[in-house]
DNA sequence: GGGAACATTCATACCGGTTGGTATGTTCCT
DNA sequence: AGGAACATACCAACCGGTATGAATGTTCCC
């Protein structure tokens, strides 16, 4: 297995940089923000320099888009977007999804708080760029479950009197506004007692 | 109305300045996080300088926790707490208070997004300080809301099923979140719809 | 009551450190 | 040879914070 193609090692170097780079810079956004991320920190990390990082990326800001397109949206489409639009009951998976975030929660990953919701409040409004890529996978995130509660009414799972878009936006709200709660009060059982409340909500929009 | 007590003009020269620098810096913490907040542009808006803030407040972090226990708490707890508390009635005033929310915001209001929720998400997890003080407004309100929630229960407005600890908790992290999905959007509507899903939440805390 | 002694309140000027960004090599592969 | 992929060195701008000093009261003693 010591033959490779020709073609890999110079494009397995070019986009290793790259998603080294990728990554430190997504943990070191997670950690301070956007504006607050510094450069030289990503580089100390990587053990790389700026000449290496200014070639990959044009700035900053397309270094912190970067993060949100190919890191984030990725991370959320892969561990729940993919997995609601694929099954039949939607419904099911989402439930157990949330089941799964309240029993895995560490205070650990509570500590930093959501990065995606952690970049709304930090840059929606500061920058038109972000905000558009940021609102983006939520809209995406509030579409898939606005569809999963779609066809939960055809399945009779779901009230029928339920407005299902308006249900899906606040399911995702408050499902960011778990974590943010968890966030302050630094623990994981804050977010589990929150988000049982949300599944709760849920539940309540299923017939008797 | 001429006379005054003797130490009276000093005083009042004293907290003005305090003052006006105060909700500058609240003002501007709003706008940029405390992080990115610029004192320099603090000092421009107020057309004071450096000497007078220094003199008054002993560092950043100093003026930005004065900002959250003097404005923020003294804000949220005129609008909110103080009704809730004093009313016999608690769970009308809370539910008027929503609709007032509901009906009021406006995109300008939305555009900044919450104040509290901003600093919340800011600093929780980089100033312990900034941590326990934020903290303990919410504390305060959750434990107001969970109050009114009893209260309900005992005037058998409110299902004796109800966790009023655990529901309190979610009101206030889905109210935040609704306050999190308009800022994204931009949008007062979105924090309208939000917010409306979130009254029917509380209201199905109530027996039909 | 008058003036010395002191405290407050603010302005001016400046500091060290850090930031994102750039211009110029150097290496190495095709 | 020529260009992609990086490294080195450097810069101008900005940051929060401080040192110094000038007014402006306030207190208190003679």
């Amino acid at each position: 297995m010591i033959q490779t193609t020709a073609s890999e090692p110079a494009a397995a170097a070019i986009s290793d940089t790259r998603a080294v780079l990728l990554h430190a810079a997504a943990k070191e956004i997670h950690q301070h923000g956007f504006k607050a991320a510094s450069i030289a920190t990503i580089l100390q990390d990587t053990g790389l320099t700026k000449g290496a990082l200014y070639h990959h990326f044009p700035s900053k800001q397309q270094l912190g888009l970067a993060v949100v397109d190919e890191v984030i949206a990725t991370d959320l489409a892969a561990r729940m977007l993919d997995p609601l639009r694929r099954s039949v009951d939607g419904l099911d998976v989402l439930l157990a999804y949330m089941d799964w975030r309240i029993t895995a929660m560490t205070d650990a990953d509570v500590r930093l708080g959501c990065p995606l919701n952690n970049l709304v409040q930090e840059m929606s409004h500061e920058d038109p760029e972000f905000r558009a890529r940021l609102d983006h996978i939520l809209q995406d995130w509030q579409a898939a479950i606005a569809q999963v509660l779609r066809e939960g009414q055809q399945q009779g799972r779901i009230l029928s009197t339920v407005d299902v878009d308006a249900s899906a936006l606040f399911i995702v709200s408050a499902w960011e506004g778990c974590w943010g709660m968890a966030k302050i009060r630094q623990s994981a059982e804050t977010f589990r007692l929150c988000m049982a409340q949300l599944k709760l909500y849920v539940l309540g929009l299923m017939p008797r």
